[in-house]
DNA sequence: GATAGATCAACAAT
DNA sequence: CATTGTTGATCTAT
């Protein structure tokens, strides 16, 4: 096989041979000499060597004749789909180094996908993109200042109004379905994997919320998750549904699920349950099964230790309580992956592991293109037959699952993270240590400030307003209305069993200090600390910036924005003074969607939660003396953290926080961002062009970067 | 009191 | 249309 040949297959999509250039060749020799090899035993490599001698019973897997001439590794009959993986889009990311926006915002670097130019903006209000409400986002272009709050009202009744057709299997005129196009559905972007992603566990959040409320007896097993993709899949809400081999457009190395069904629901991997999902693949000579994804959860006994080597056992013959194990069959997945191995097929591969904020949660990481590299029997643990592949990784891809071997190993100690100057720079402030780390040049460490975990008022800030806690006499339970706190989150228990923000509003009332109700209470979560391990680390042009080495799952609280409550200067010349550390409630910010859509769920047919935070007078906190963590957090134009007012009491008197909470699921190593907004004065100015004076020129890198900032 | 293992209902794909 | 096999939350034992 040589290289032509490949371009010859592919020639409809000439992105193919820029991919993976040379480990195209590298991995085409490679499995060339496995298969040479086949007959001859063990192959010529180093890893981990199994005794095939001790298999028995079974026929060797090498006794099926191929199909193909080895020759015929690009199989023809997938020659229609959008190879262009990240073709178009492809941005390799640099976990440990890359300016931010390179990983939080590949997917808007290029907007060149195969997908026709359909009308998406022309959709109702419930569609959305990504941190860009883009629908809505039109109606505040050259908005100024007063507009934001207007928009608030009437994008209530417009989502309302547009909901008047039912939800369900219809196609409009526009050949849309909830914000989905025809075509969309067979072929997706980056635009709609986010929008489906963030419509998916918003809607996951509210089920979780709902059930969370309901009385109901102990032992009943409650699958929000399921329940959502349910919704989903039936109102079509779903993109890449046609089958393909290779990368899957909108989806991208390092993207990080929680639940089998949000790769369903994204066509990166179709079984909601099976870890191989297979294809039938069809040329004039013969239909057979090829492998397209696997998904390595933990369920078989597989090894995943290497970050580029993966032994992965077949499906089947796994005991469950009605019948005992029994030996796998070469049919089905285990066929196709045998198929995929003749052929030398990629497969997309999604790592998954067990979450290290919590051990009972599983976290699952698309890893990338894989080659089959070898395949054997091997008696299980049970004893019975199991099938095993060697999968390889495609070289030249971006770390993903990698990235996560890493920090493992940073954690137990066993490797020292590159660059680490201090082990905690809170000294102990936080109950959770944070990293500071520069790899990038001899900077050792920002300028000196006072650590605190929470925000400071001074006498004169003190609100007046009367306040009150609740009454409860444990933890204060969802559904339980006559807990006040709940009421006044309209009775909606802010947060899921888990901790995270089911949805945002103008204002979260958690419960004080002084609640009567236990510590516990899982209506403090902004109270209780950091819980994420965050490192404080050197940009390569932005100063210094923050990231995470635990995944964050979207909805988790991050951090608040400590420092001191200050009187606002006076606008004007004076923020020249260089405080550039000043968080400012009364800036505009871009408005965007993140609650879920009320017309999904049955409870909300008609009422639609207000998003926009609300504080009674404008807040601005500088943290350029004092502060926590947040004070390191870096602007961009399309974030993946949003900040939320938050309000408790504490001896009779409340106090406005301001919470930052994870827009998406947020990979480790992600640098954390948010909107810093932008001050009302020389708004006029913006239209220039160039950055208007006072401002910043913004390097978030995002496509829809407005080029400053603050 | 974390933590591993057992249990069980859910449900998309076939 | 019934079957299949794996999942994620919860329960139980250590």
């Amino acid at each position: 096989m040589t290289t032509s040949d490949k371009a010859h297959t592919y020639t409809p999509f000439p992105f193919r041979l820029e991919l993976f250039p040379p480990s195209l060749q590298a991995l085409s020799k490679q499995s060339t000499n496995s298969r040479e090899m086949q007959g001859g035993g063990s192959g010529n490599n180093s890893e981990p060597i199994i005794d095939k001698t001790r298999v028995l019973d079974v026929k060797p897997l090498r006794t099926l004749a191929p199909v193909f001439p080895s020759s015929s590794e690009a199989p023809r009959f997938v020659s229609a789909s959008p190879f262009g993986p990240h073709s178009s889009g492809f941005s390799p990311f640099y976990p440990f180094s890359a300016p931010q926006a390179t990983q939080a915002t590949p997917d808007l670097n290029q907007q060149t996908h195969t997908t026709p130019a359909a009308p998406l903006r022309s959709f109702r209000g419930t569609e959305y993109n990504g941190g860009a409400f883009s629908g809505e986002a039109g109606s505040f272009d050259g908005s100024k200042g007063s507009a934001k709050r207007k928009t608030k009202f009437s994008l209530q009744k417009r989502a309302r109004k547009s909901r008047d057709l039912d939800f369900g299997l219809s196609v409009d005129d526009n050949n849309f379905v909830v914000g989905v196009s025809l075509s969309e559905r067979d072929d997706g972007n980056r635009e709609v994997v986010h929008s489906i992603r963030m419509r998916y566990d918003a809607l996951r959040r509210r089920l979780s919320q709902l059930e969370d409320a309901k009385e109901s007896p102990v032992g009943i097993i409650r699958r929000a998750d399921l329940k959502a993709g349910n919704i989903l899949m039936t109102k079509q809400v779903r993109t890449n549904m046609r089958k393909r081999i290779g990368a899957v457009p909108g989806v991208e190395i390092g993207d990080m699920f929680l639940f089998r069904i949000e790769m369903c629901l994204l066509g990166l991997h179709a079984p909601s349950m099976a870890g191989i999902d297979y294809m039938s693949a069809r040329n004039d000579l013969v239909e057979e099964p090829l492998a397209v994804s696997i998904v390595s959860s933990g369920y078989y006994e597989d090894n995943a230790d290497d970050k580029d080597v993966l032994i992965y056992s077949g499906q089947g013959g796994a005991a469950n309580k009605d019948k005992g194990a029994t030996d796998q069959k070469l049919e089905r997945g285990n066929l196709a992956l045998e198929r995929s191995l003749r052929r030398g097929n990629q497969v997309r591969v999604i790592r998954g592991m067990k979450d290290s904020l919590n051990q009972a949660l599983k976290v699952y990481v698309y890893d990338g293109l894989y080659r089959i590299q070898d395949s054997w029997l091997e008696k299980a643990k049970s004893g019975c037959n199991i099938f095993k592949y060697k999968l390889v990784r495609i070289p030249g891809q971006p770390d993903a699952f990698g990235v996560w071997k890493s920090i493992e190993k940073w954690k137990e100690g066993l490797s020292s993270r590159a660059g680490l100057i201090l082990p905690d720079l809170t000294s102990g402030a936080e109950s959770t240590a944070v990293s500071l780390v520069n790899d990038v040049d001899e900077d050792k460490g920002p300028a000196y400030f006072t650590y605190v975990s929470t925000v400071k008022y001074s006498k004169s800030f003190k609100l007046t307003q009367p306040a009150y806690g609740c009454n409860c006499q444990k933890a204060c339970q969802p559904g339980n209305l006559n807990c006040s706190c709940i009421r006044k989150n309209e009775g909606n228990f802010p947060y899921t069993a888990n901790g995270a923000l089911v949805c945002r509003a103008p204002m979260i009332h958690e419960c004080g200090p002084t609640c009567p109700c236990f510590p516990n209470c899982k209506n403090r979560v902004s109270q209780t600390g950091l819980k994420v391990h965050l490192e404080v680390f050197k940009t390569k042009d932005r100063g210094w910036g923050l990231r995470s080495w635990d995944p964050i799952r979207a909805g988790t609280f991050i951090c608040e924005y400590a420092g001191e409550v200050i009187e606002k200067v006076s606008q004007g010349g004076e923020e020249g003074d260089g405080d550039d550390y000043v968080f400012d409630t009364s800036r505009v910010y871009e408005s965007f969607r993140w609650n879920y859509e009320p017309g999904l769920v049955e409870e909300d047919s008609s009422v639609e939660a207000i998003e926009e935070p609300k504080v009674p007078s404008p807040l601005v906190i500088s943290s350029k003396n004092v502060g926590n963590v947040a004070r390191f957090m870096n602007h961009s134009c399309y974030p993946n953290v949003f900040w939320q007012p938050i309000m408790y009491e504490n001896n009779s008197e409340s106090f406005i926080h301001i919470g930052f909470f994870a827009m998406r699921h947020i990979p480790p190593m992600t640098e954390l961002t948010y909107d810093y907004g932008k001050s009302r004065v020389g708004e006029a100015e913006a239209d220039g062009g160039s950055t208007p004076r006072g401002r910043r020129k913004c390097l978030c890198g995002a496509l829809r970067c407005q080029g400053y900032f603050a």
